[in-house]
DNA sequence: TTGAAAGCGTTACCAA
DNA sequence: TTGGTAACGCTTTCAA
């Protein structure tokens, strides 16, 4: 591979000159400037872009660390991700921190010792002093779906209340009186807003929340499908089920029809997050949509703002959820 | 952040020595080790990974081009791949190719200049051609779900054609002889493949492949559901419909639902890929299990025995499909 | 507008 | 078993 001093050499200039050019940085006249772009073509010249990293302490990466590189949420993330700093020459490394604390941690040091420039998070279990501390540190950082006061400037974060209440809305609206809720883990913020958001919602329409159709899951699959089995075993009768995630919804309907509910007849079910399966779920799944898109795109800019000093788009932390109104959810007999 | 030339001088050894007791390597006196790992816990010494590379004249990083960041496939395969080489503390880089010829290629380039040591490709448009003349670069790569002769112990692929065979086969063993196919777009050999196994086993139950029932698409929904709606349109009845991947399957259950059609009873459908959102549709989508989070590992797995020398399982490059029956295929009545 | 030279923080070779 | 020192390929002052 050809080096800058070959380059150099082949051009009759200094390696200075040469560097000038490659970052047309300075004031280079056009003739050198001709005559250095020759040589490289000719050499077939590639930058080392390892080099230029120790030497302008800058490794043009950004680390990207999510729960899951599986699963429908984070796709569309990473690839508004991707997009934005490919554009920009940077590159992003990618790790996985499957929403376990000590993972998490041993993610967000993997990619420090890699030098990236800057570190998009989401995490989940790490705690906050944890990232209250790494602020200190000298590498910036943005957090995706997560709010801490002291970090407010680089959280990037969707109103789940508002989803939440948007939700248990759309239900209310409809009709609906005796109505089941499938939450996260309420140690998890987002979990508890969204849970907040259809209390609020309940409230304005004066009906009370109902412990008896309630149930905590984990955001996963199986824990709506056990879920409703619990509260369908319950005395209380109910005629829509909210679910704090598109997944959960989607185990509840798969056990549904196994107790041969009809849906939507028997029962309307909403779900959040709008991720691309609800189109496949029959009868389609009325939910959220949560722009996770635009905001690892958003997370994206923050960075090339603030870290690279690029121009950016105005950057914007908080995002607001929409109703995804499909055709699982149906007026009340 | 601190040096090696600060841990040396506070351990009272040379620069070679501290290197030498980071990668544990040369002999090194128990005593000195001690003194030196000391004098990095006392500094909290880390390598800068950056010169590291530059010295070594390895990046420890792998390039990993897919053709989407989203969409059910290519989740599992970077999952496996993430970990088989974080494990090893190599780290890996993205980049999206999106199935088009010159964006591929540029992705190829971005990541090479980014200093990979090794490439895993999902590639689908560049040629044969270009392939080829890379090989011949230094930078080694592997090949998923790809074959090319000349590089055949570089390609990673599933039998697809042993695919197509067992779905058809499931299809006929049901008893169905009216059989639509939804292909995907034959100039990608795995469609070929796929058509060709269905073909094969049309042949063994001496039924003709019948024209009119067969539609290409381009493994996008979408063509499921236009395909399906052309074919229903055809004079030609059928029971059952093949589909050469889930997402098409899915697109022309929707359509069918659309039209009345009652699913599994008045039409078994048959999948490919088992994509995790195949649990999700109504019915249970009966399909192909594609391992692919297997074949990312084994691509890691071949990049770290060529590449970094690590031992690992055996390699194997060819895997095999397997039947998944589900709900969607019933006998005919 | 250009060049010389000192880094950047390691590794790896050659001596001792 | 250790140390000295020249790379690695660039960027970035400082002078000219």
């Amino acid at each position: 591979m050809a080096t800058i001093y070959e380059v150099s050499k082949l051009a009759g200039v200094s390696l200075a000159t040469v560097s000038r050019v490659m970052n047309n940085n300075a004031n280079v006249s056009d003739r050198t400037r001709q005559k250095v772009t020759a040589a490289m073509q000719e050499l077939g010249y590639r930058p080392n872009s390892i080099a230029q990293s120790l030497a302008s302490n800058c490794s043009n990466s950004v680390g990207l660390l999510v729960s899951e590189l599986q699963g429908p949420f984070y796709g569309p993330m990473m690839s508004g991700i991707e997009n934005a700093f490919r554009s920009q020459g940077k590159h992003v490394i990618i790790a996985a921190g499957h929403s376990d604390a000590q993972r998490e941690q041993q993610g967000i040091e993997f990619l420090i010792s890699r030098n990236c420039d800057a570190l998009i998070l989401h995490v989940e279990a790490i705690s906050d002093d944890y990232l209250i501390t790494l602020s200190k540190d000298k590498i910036p950082f943005v957090l995706i779906n997560r709010y801490i006061p002291e970090l407010a400037d680089r959280c990037i974060t969707l109103n789940n209340q508002l989803g939440g209440y948007l939700a248990s809305k759309h239900i209310l609206e409809h009709g609906h009186k005796n109505i089941a809720y499938i939450s996260g883990p309420l140690w998890k913020k987002d979990a508890q807003d969204r849970l907040a958001g259809h209390k609020q919602a309940l409230t304005e329409y004066q009906l009370d929340f109902d412990e008896a159709l309630f149930y905590q899951g984990n955001f996963m699959e199986d824990s709506g499908y056990q879920g409703f089995k619990q509260l369908y075993q319950s005395p209380k009768p109910f005629t829509a089920l909210i679910c704090a995630n598109d997944e959960m919804a989607t185990g509840a309907m798969a056990i549904a029809r196994e107790l041969a509910i009809q849906l939507p007849e028997q029962l309307s079910v909403i779900g959040f997050d709008n991720v691309f399966f609800t189109r496949h779920t029959y009868p389609k799944l009325s939910t959220i949509n949560y722009p996770i898109h635009d905001m690892g795109r958003m997370a994206a800019d923050w960075i090339l703002a603030n870290v690279y000093n690029k121009n950016t788009v105005p950057l914007q932390t908080l995002f607001e959820p929409t109703l995804v109104a499909r055709q699982s959810v149906i007026a009340i007999k």
